[in-house]
DNA sequence: CGCATCTTGTAAAAGAGTTGTAAAAACTGG
DNA sequence: CCAGTTTTTACAACTCTTTTACAAGATGCG
C-alpha cells in the first residue's frame, strides 16, 4: 500500500487531507511541523509528500530542501495560501513537483496526487510495442489498434521474448532455453510453429513478414 | 446529528430551507450575510453549507473562498438566481461542490444535500459494483438489481478480491495467498470451485462468462 | 542454370495438460 | 450431531502444445 505523508501545522486541514487520501486507499502519515515531517520522510519512505509552505519552525521550502538533500526523490506537493506569493521557479528549484493553492477542492488535490504517483517509475504500466501493436505486460493483453488479440501462454511468452530482444539474431535453441526453460525439450520445430502463429496474428501480411524475420540456418530476428 | 448552515439574505428562503432540512432530521444554522456565515462555518463546523451567490457585503464567491482559505473542506452548495450567469468552472475553482438554480424544488435540494453528505469521508458507504451487481462492503451485502444474493464467507472474500483487482491476470496461487492467506494450504482447485459458484450466482450466462474470465494456464481475470 | 539437398512454412492430427463441475468427503461452530 | 460451508475428488470437456507430413523456399555446387 502507498503511504502519503502530510506535513501541516493546521490540525484541521492535516486531518482532512489524511481522511481524504485514506478514503482513496492510501495510508496517511501526519506531521505537524517541518522537523518531524523531514524525519518521517526519511524514515517511513512515503510514496508522496504533501507539505504546507508556511510552517512553524522549518518552512516548507526548508522541508523540501532537506528532503532532497537527503537524496530522497519522493514527489512533493506544496500547499500555499491564496495570498502568499509563490514563485514557481523557486518551487521547482527546491525540488517540489507540484503546488496547490488553498483553498482547493478535494478532487483537485486527489487528481494531482494521482498524476504524480502515476509518473513514478515503479507505478508505470509496463507497455511494449511496435507498429500498431501494444503489449501491456501488467494486464497481459495485446492490442492491435485498440482491438484485443488473444494469445495462448506459449505464444505470449515467445512474443514478449522477441519484444525484449529486438534486432538480434536468435537461434531456435536460444529461444527454447529462454522461453521454454531448460527443463523441457521440445523439438526445435515447435518454435517455428509458434512463430507462424505470431505472424498470422500480428504481421500486416503474414506471407512477407516485416517484424518476425527468418534468418536462414540461423533462427529468427525480431524487428520492431 | 448533522448540521447544515444556510447563508442567505432572503429571510423567506432562508427559513424555508431551514424548515426543509430540519424536517429531514438535520439541525439548521442560519446566517443572513456572508460575514456571519463564514464565522459560523468556522465555529460551528457544520456538515454542509448552503450559500446564496448574491449576498449583501461578502458575495457567495468570497464566502466560499474564505471558508476554503480557512482549511475547511465542508461541502458547499451554491444557490444562484435563474438569470445570474454562473460559471461552473469558477464555482469549482472557488471550492464549491455543487450549485442549484433558483427556483428549485425541495426534493431537488434535498437530493443534492444527501448526495454530497454521502460522499463525505465518514459517511461514505463503500460500494463496489459491476454490471447490475452491487457489493456493499459495509453491510456485506450483494445485490443484483436490488435483489439480494447470498454469499458464503469464502465466496464473498473471493468476490471482493476480484472487484479490487479488476483487469489483471490473477494466478491461482496469488488468489490463494491473498484471499485464503499464507497459513492455509488448500489445493488450487479450490479456487476453481469457488469461481464456478461466483459465475453461477453473478454471470448472466454462467456458461460463457463475461466477468470472471479464465486465462488458460494462467489463472483468472475479472472484468467489471 | 539446374538439380539435389537442406531448411522453413504451415495445416492438421495427436498428445498432453488444464479447467468445469457435480458430488462426495471433511470440516466447523453451535 | 446437525446444518452449513469448504475442500477434495473424479471425470468429462476443452484448450493448448507438440509433432507430423508435405509443400515451398533457400542454398550450394557442378
Amino acid at each position: 500500500m502507498q503511504t502519503i505523508l502530510v506535513i501541516d501545522d493546521d490540525d484541521n486541514l492535516r486531518d482532512t487531507i489524511g481522511v481524504l487520501v485514506e478514503r482513496e486507499g492510501f495510508r496517511a502519515l501526519l506531521a505537524a511541523d517541518g522537523i518531524s515531517g523531514v524525519d518521517q520522510a526519511i524514515l517511513a519512505k512515503p510514496s508522496l509528500i504533501i507539505t504546507d509552505l508556511r510552517l512553524p519552525g522549518l518552512s516548507g521550502v526548508e522541508v523540501c530542501k532537506r528532503i532532497r538533500g537527503a537524496g530522497i526523490l519522493t514527489p512533493i506537493i506544496v500547499l500555499s495560501a491564496i495570498g502568499e506569493e509563490i514563485d514557481k521557479v523557486l518551487l521547482l528549484e527546491i525540488g517540489a513537483d507540484d503546488y496547490v493553492v488553498k483553498p482547493f477542492g478535494s478532487r483537485e488535490l486527489l487528481a494531482r496526487i494521482k498524476a504524480l504517483l502515476r509518473r513514478q517509475p515503479g507505478n508505470q504500466q509496463k507497455v511494449l510495442g511496435f507498429a500498431d501493436i501494444e503489449v501491456n505486460l501488467d494486464r497481459r493483453i495485446v492490442t492491435k489498434r485498440d482491438q484485443e488479440i488473444r494469445f495462448t501462454p506459449a505464444e505470449y511468452n515467445l512474443l514478449t521474448f522477441f519484444l525484449q530482444n529486438p534486432d538480434r539474431p536468435l537461434s531456435r535453441d536460444m529461444i527454447l532455453n529462454s522461453v521454454w526453460g531448460y527443463e523441457s525439450f521440445p523439438n526445435t520445430r515447435t518454435v517455428d510453429a509458434h512463430v507462424v502463429r505470431l505472424r498470422q496474428k500480428l504481421e500486416p501480411d503474414p506471407n512477407s513478414p516485416r517484424h518476425f524475420l527468418t534468418l536462414h540456418k540461423v533462427g529468427y530476428r525480431f524487428l520492431p
